[in-house]
DNA sequence: AAAACGTGGCC
DNA sequence: TGGCCAAGTTT
């Protein structure tokens, strides 16, 4: 008679301790066959892998590898982020999206080379504590960069496991989470995890066949419809216009830098704007470039781009201005900004595909 | 604790 | 096309 060791997950749910260790020893295997070459896995550098989480938050990892190399280029490390001018950081950060985070990466790195001695915080609560470092990020750092038991929920994550499982509750997610964590290498368990997700178990029409876990999981198991949500789905919020002019004199477009408190705060925009319903195109724009005028009146269509701002979708159609003899006579706040010099604003990424467009 | 925060990709 | 989703955090 041998013993098995059972795990409560919830009220009346258990999982023995064999499961998931069976669990556990496939998925790793399954791992380390089949796991993507990225950066961020070749290195052991704390900070390094500080950066890759916090660009991979809610961003996907074909987005992020052009930016990681960049920055850590740029910035290697946590007193050189210290050091370099905010513009620089937006600069680098700029088309990434959620530029919150690259503020918020500046203070941690502050904060770091005052209070830490220039090294990433090697605790939970000190860690999350930094600005902009949530209950993931703290988790995935812990256990990937500090081997330690510390579980990374992220969307990936969640998914697996409330498939897996059948966890009902947030809470019957983490006890199931930091049991599954507690091995000999949480870092490339977490990884292991949120690979399966972000590759096989996807949020719709996962690759069951091809998953390694299948025959453990109660979803497959109970025939139980994967492409149902785990989540509630956010409500789509109302469509909003944006006209947007990218005016040329000679060499140079007309940028202004946005408030820092506003959306996309601290970044720099081309003339445009938001179109209130029912406004034409010519009054949104003279409303947002006020004074203008003429250049509005100038202007002709080049192009549309699609875009997006925080689940609104936008059309946003592009104009080009000439002002063949004539003085422009910007407002305050705007600035002549050479074609060739262009790297050194951070643009929103709106702004950089208008100009884009305009430039053929 | 709901809402805001950016952008790209997929069907 | 419109809706959903992605290595979440903050207020």
């Amino acid at each position: 008679m041998s013993f098995e060791f059972n795990v409560r997950i919830s009220y009346t749910g258990f999982v023995s301790q064999t499961k998931f260790s069976r669990i556990r020893n496939r998925l790793i295997s399954w791992y380390l066959k089949n796991r993507r070459d990225l950066p961020w896995r070749r290195t052991r550098d704390p900070y390094a892998i500080l950066i890759a989480e916090t660009m991979l938050q809610q961003t996907q990892v074909q987005t992020v590898l052009p930016y990681y190399r960049r920055f850590l280029h740029a910035f290697p490390t946590v007193e050189a982020l210290d050091r370099a001018s905010k513009e620089k950081v937006l600069a680098l950060w700029s088309g990434l999206g959620y530029y919150r985070r690259a503020e918020n990466l500046k203070r941690a790195a502050r904060i770091m080379t005052r209070g830490h001695g220039g090294k990433i915080a090697r605790e939970f609560d000190a860690l999350r504590a930094l600005p902009g470092i949530g209950p993931y990020t703290a988790g995935a750092l812990m256990s990937i960069a500090f081997n330690r038991p510390y579980p990374a929920l992220d969307g990936n994550a969640r998914r697996v496991l409330t498939r897996l499982f059948g966890a009902k509750g947030e809470k019957e997610l983490h006890t199931i989470a930091s049991r599954l964590v507690a091995c000999a290498r949480p870092g490339q368990w977490n990884q292991a995890l949120m690979e399966l997700g972000a590759t096989i178990c996807v949020a719709q029409d996962p690759r069951c066949p091809l998953c390694p876990l299948r025959r453990f999981c109660a979803a497959w198991g109970s025939r139980r419809s994967l492409r149902k949500k785990p989540f509630v789905t956010k409500p789509s919020v109302e469509k909003v216009q944006w006209p947007l002019v990218v005016i040329q004199k000679k060499q140079k477009v007309l940028l202004r830098r946005r408030p820092a408190a506003a959306l996309l705060g601290g970044l720099w925009e081309v003339p445009g704007g938001e179109r209130k319903k029912g406004e034409s195109l010519t009054a949104a724009l003279t409303r947002h470039l006020n004074g203008l005028g003429d250049i509005v009146n100038d202007s002709h269509l080049v192009g549309e781009v699609r875009h997006s701002i925080t689940h609104r979708r936008i059309r946003a159609p592009v104009f080009l201005a000439f002002q063949p003899g004539k003085e422009i006579h910007p407002g305050p706040g705007w600035r002549w900004v050479p074609l060739s010099s262009l790297r050194r604003y951070p643009l929103s990424s709106l702004s950089l595909k208008a100009i884009k467009l305009v430039q053929r």
